[in-house]
DNA sequence: AAGACTTGATACCTGGAAGGTATCGTCGCA
DNA sequence: TGCGACGATACCTTCCAGGTATCAAGTCTT
């Protein structure tokens, strides 16, 4: 039995006339008598009772019609489903971001998502970045926001963000005077910065910056990147930050690093990864990009 | 798309093996693939993803995967009970019969048609003869169990029982006394009969006995059927019921008629019907008849 | 009652597509 | 680098879905 007995059977029980059963199938009425008696045959029973003035079902011919109409429109159905899945209309994304990004335009970015894309599944996790990219590999993730260079042949990626890094400094510091801070002028000063296992590569680029600025921080406490700020104002030391941070509330200030050196925001998945969810939703950030909040936005970067 | 790319499709997505997939559904490989290609091209998108070790699954062809297994059940369960209707082993019955039926014999039998047709549907209409006649042509019953002659080009019907016509008399008549009673000897009684028009066949058949034993009974008072014993009991008159009516609980006599005159009780159904339920109640009701209870069955006939 | 009409069935033909065989191309792997 | 595995391609054959013409049987009309 195929589909297109089915078809056929539902557009004879349908019109009850096979002249114009064929009519509305497109064919003539011949080969569609033909592929009723042939399915009649397969299945061992007749379907349709050829009385003389109009034709009508038999009470299995009943029967296999309510199916019938059900199993098209389930065949209906499946393709639709499968077609939207195929187009990432449909499906799951799990996206992975930095504590950092919390505050700081991912929630627009994921309403935006959800408006276009409703029947997507987002799955959101909030990770270090060293953890994303293995979670990304390993497939835990299909998308994660990773601050500062990435290299890995298994990984692509895309910068979504350049934004100045800034001095973190408790409101009374000496240096909160200053509009613009050369970096060596902190060279003494002691540090809190978050574990470099946490980031390596992000971590790479402050101890980086520090040394082309001649000297190599003293590193006085390190804390889980949210906790940075809280440090600072406690007085414990300075730290480099994302701009983008100033939106946390804090009683810090911030200051303009001299050569206003940048930080990249990048977005990862898995070269090889086919996922159309996936596929969608980095074009849907390459098109809104990833902005701060309309808060943030007004505020001098 | 035809239910072979579903049942092609599943294959090689269960198998995840081309040459398996096709060896399962003991084809060659190249047309399999082939007929995949095909069902790719006409959705518009990639179901299968071939990557090298090994072919995998894209999201649509997940998705396309659940759902076709579904459709290749429900086809499966489409055709299996299409089939059983066809038999008869499925559907629904509605059967007639009299108020004088109700104690004897047709319990047993439905017993019978429901343990071996569960999946029938019966449904029972207590209902004088003259209408279970309209009902069955107008399509409102199936099978109908109808007294006395039924001559009747759109019905066909069937002989189930024959059964003596015993007088009914109060216990204090004087011809209960009596083994057998001629029919002449009771032209001068007042008789309680139903109105003719509840079964005008039965009912011109006991006039008829009368008339040729010489006389036209005097009616003394009508009743429905159920009704006609007990107002025989009350001295209203006697009657000529069928001898199973003795089951019925009641203070009367009854006794053979000299002659034995019989009662037919047929079972009739539209002639041109062809619902396979009611053909398998007839098959049934020809196989084991339709017996009194077991009391009555011991008693003499 | 006879003929015209309706309508499903049959006969026969044709084109396309499903399936088969042989072979290729490509990717892992030893 | 050659070998094996496996899906893709080329080409052929067969079969069957669908088309046209016509038949057959029953209905309606006049």
């Amino acid at each position: 039995m195929e589909l297109r007995h089915l078809r056929y059977f539902v557009a004879v029980a349908e019109e009850l006339h096979f002249g114009r059963a064929a009519d509305r199938l497109g064919m003539a009425q011949p080969p569609l008598t033909r592929q009723i008696q042939q399915l009649e045959a397969e299945l061992g029973f007749a379907l349709i009772e050829r009385s003389r003035p109009r034709i009508g079902l038999t009470r299995a011919g009943e029967v296999l019609l309510n199916h019938a109409r059900g199993i098209l429109q389930s065949v209906e159905l499946a393709t639709r489903e499968a077609r939207r899945t195929s187009r990432g209309e449909r499906g799951r994304v799990s996206v992975g971001y930095p504590s950092s990004l919390a505050y700081s335009g991912l929630t627009a970015l994921l309403q935006a998502f959800r408006s276009r894309f409703p029947d997507v599944e987002v799955e959101l996790r909030e990770l270090p970045p060293a953890e994303q990219v293995t979670a990304l590999k390993a497939g835990r993730l299909d998308v994660a926001f990773i601050r500062g260079p990435l290299d890995d042949a298994e990984l692509a990626s895309e910068l979504v963000r350049r934004e100045p890094l800034v001095l973190a400094l408790p409101a009374d510091h000496r240096l909160a005077a200053k509009k613009r801070v050369p970096l060596s002028a902190v060279s003494a000063e002691p540090f809190v910065f978050f574990p470099r296992a946490r980031a390596p590569a992000f971590f790479d680029v402050l101890i980086g910056l520090c040394r082309d600025a001649g000297f190599l921080p003293r590193i006085a406490q390190e804390a889980p990147q949210v906790d940075v700020l809280s440090l600072v104002a406690a007085g414990f030391g300075i730290s480099i930050v994302p701009a983008s941070v100033r939106e946390t509330p804090s009683q810090l200030v911030f200051r303009p690093i001299l050569g206003a050196p940048m930080s990249e925001l990048l977005m990862a998945w898995r070269a090889g990864d086919s996922s159309p969810s996936r596929h969608q939703f980095v074009e849907l950030v390459r098109r809104v990009g990833v902005h701060r909040s309309r808060a943030g936005r007004s505020a001098p970067a």
